[in-house]
DNA sequence: TCTGGTCAAGGTGGT
DNA sequence: ACCACCTTGACCAGA
């Protein structure tokens, strides 16, 4: 089991997600942001390599504006040997990588603008890890997307779109189930129906659940994870006391945390903690997981 | 140098 | 009609 965290080390001392605004836009600002964003990716790669954090999901904001019409600069061929770094460094240490694609990429979306402006945004997303040289098992999570007041008819539309993706989207592509809309049940119907993997999200299973036991739900999840995708990926978290539900946790809550263990025991699978405090929590997982192993 | 309003993008649910 | 939230903060104009 790999234990990771999503997009920033708050404690490294650099950012892999630096952004500009649209208005100051220009192929040097893109560049320089590039190349500030990649080195301190591989500074954050590398800290966790030697901390024994294997898990690591890399933020959408690695290339900003990538999948917007004004990017017409080939970042791709600028950046081809950073990448490639990157990805030995990656494979060497056996790590695994995901990338979360944000709210606004809908592939079943009534707007067909909108679905293929999430065609692009996926596109860039498969290309950063394609240039990396990741296999199929560095995964592209999303959620199924909007209901539109139909879930039968969206759900539908999700299908008839997957099937048309690019193969380096499709290939990597995995379905989470979400806090609202989307259950486990829900995404089984689109694994049943298309063969994507489930992704699931222990924490919006018990925001928006749809009936089954942590352990049953991430058991039928895991077993639509096909050889070459990989370990199954579960993202981890939970709520946050006081604070409205479905609200993430500052810091990890280890009672709940070794819970969570006891109850996927026995079932492999990669877990990225959805916690503010990010890789704080994940060495804390990290010492709390090997304890469970040696039990 | 600091701070608060704002930033490409959509949908949902609560007020 | 409006706002907070989503997985996540950081930019930048104005003081």
């Amino acid at each position: 089991m790999r234990i990771g965290y999503p997009c920033i080390n708050r404690g490294i001392g650099c950012t892999s997600s630096r952004a500009f605004r649209l208005a100051s836009y220009s192929e040097r600002r893109l560049v320089e942001t590039v190349a500030q964003n990649l080195d301190c990716l591989e500074s954050v790669l590398r800290w966790n390599a030697e901390h024994g954090i294997l898990f690591f999901r890399i933020t959408s904001d690695l290339v900003p504006f990538a999948s917007h019409p004004v990017c017409t600069y080939d970042w791709a061929r600028q950046f081809h040997d950073r990448f490639r770094r990157l990805g030995r460094l990656v494979r060497r240490h056996r790590m695994r990588i995901s990338m979360h694609p944000d709210q606004f990429v809908l592939i079943n979306a009534l707007d067909e603008a909108i679905g293929q402006s999430s065609v692009r945004e996926l596109g860039y997303h498969a290309r950063v890890l394609d240039l990396m040289g990741l296999p199929a098992s560095a995964k592209l999570q999303i959620h199924v997307g909007g209901v539109y007041g139909d879930k039968p008819a969206s759900i539908v539309r999700f299908v008839e779109r997957y099937r048309s993706l690019p193969d380096p989207i499709r290939r990597r592509l995995v379905v989470e189930n979400d806090d609202r809309c989307y259950t486990v049940a829900d995404c089984l119907e689109v694994n049943r129906l298309t063969g994507v993997p489930v992704l699931f999200d222990v924490f919006h299973h018990r925001v928006n659940c749809s009936g089954e036991s942590v352990r049953d739900a991430l058991r039928r999840c895991a077993a639509t994870w096909r050889k070459r995708d990989g370990l199954p990926m579960v993202d981890y978290s939970s709520q946050e006391p006081g604070q409205r539900r479905g609200r993430h946790v500052e810091h990890i809550d280890i009672r709940d945390f070794r819970e969570f263990l006891e109850a996927v025991r026995g079932i492999e699978c990669d877990v990225m903690l959805e916690i503010k405090d990010k890789e704080e929590s994940a060495l804390v997982a990290s010492a709390a997981a090997s304890r469970a192993r040696r039990r």
